[in-house]
DNA sequence: GCTGACATGTAATTCGTTACATGATTAC
DNA sequence: GTAATCATGTAACGAATTACATGTCAGC
């Protein structure tokens, strides 16, 4: 499963929590991977009991105690065995609900489709300022976790949020002109 | 279930057959939805006994017989009223398993990430080829149904596709630079 | 006293994939 | 005869979401 090599990655950067593991996901990579906080307590003593992560309980100075997950030599070894066996089978997650609904909203009149589109471009454009905020946040996150040499890659990544985001921003733009062309035209 | 409402969206098109709709996915909107066969004949049956599908059997020209579903005023009603109603929580699958490869692949070293980038390369590259052949398909599809008023939004959400591609093909050579030069300079 | 952030979990359900199972017809 | 395509399904499993459940601490 996915979600625990993301763990056990997180994990390795810095030891941590349920709690901060999922902000981490909110705060960071958000553009491409989420959980819910069920899922990942689920996961986080699943990895435990094989072996892959330990975990030290911390009264905290504020809130009830922490649980903090750190990785183990077998954790380690496993995560990078996933990242460097390279699937042959490329299996991007193609859901995307709200295309389906672009390809069937035609259907009810372009005035409908018009609308959905219009609010889709709002949100990808809050999206692009999100990820200015992240991109922000970047030196001084690796100032934190000592990790400086890693920049160009977590760069490279988010380049790709940039990239997906700024592509959504122009295809929406053009199909609201294409579709207020055939709004006018109808009447 | 989105699925179900791609079945009913599609079936809206055209009655056909459980085999016929994964034919569908695979070869028209494959670059946003797929489905297993098994989960479609279930989604089937489960549509069909909710009311919003009729089934007729068809004994075909050839191989066994085709049951034929149909949408049912139910189902008309079901589907626009899911289009219609625009969801304030916007659900966007987000769980690309290649970026978490990215990221945590730097810390295994550039030319690691540089090798899984390029494979990955080649298959947006192969993306491309296929989405312009289902732009190629898409007229005669549209003369075979008797949809051409759809052409307009075919070609948006077609688009955007192609849009997603071409983005991620210039992140792929722009990272391929980038990493080639963190690897020179390391020697 | 209440809200909001902190913190962890269980249970039930739904969704999706994989493996299994069957059988007809056509082209080589 | 045998492989490929056509055609439909069931069963078991695994993954993800939703609802439920509990409790602390800080600030207003």
């Amino acid at each position: 499963m996915s979600l625990s090599y993301a763990l056990l990655g997180i994990l390795k950067m810095s030891p941590m929590s349920g709690y901060d593991l999922n902000k981490f996901f909110n705060d960071s990579i958000n553009f491409f991977w989420s959980a819910q906080m069920s899922q990942i307590y689920r996961e986080l003593k699943s990895l435990e009991e094989k072996g892959m992560l330990t975990v030290v309980e911390e009264t905290g100075t504020k809130g009830p105690n922490k649980k903090v997950y750190s990785i183990t030599e077998l954790g380690i070894k496993q995560l990078e065995q996933w990242l460097r066996n390279v699937p042959d089978k490329i299996d991007e997650d193609n859901h995307n609900v709200f295309l389906l609904r672009v390809m069937l909203l035609g259907d009810l009149g372009a005035e409908a489709l018009y609308e959905q589109i219009k609010i889709r471009l709002q949100k990808y454009k809050d999206d692009l300022n999100e990820l200015y905020e992240v991109e922000k946040r970047i030196p001084y996150y690796l100032q934190q976790t000592g990790r400086l040499e890693q920049k160009p890659f977590l760069e490279i990544t988010l380049k790709r949020g940039l990239s997906d985001v700024s592509a959504h921003i122009q295809w929406a733009e053009e199909a609201l002109i294409e579709l207020s062309k055939l709004i006018e035209n109808k009447i």
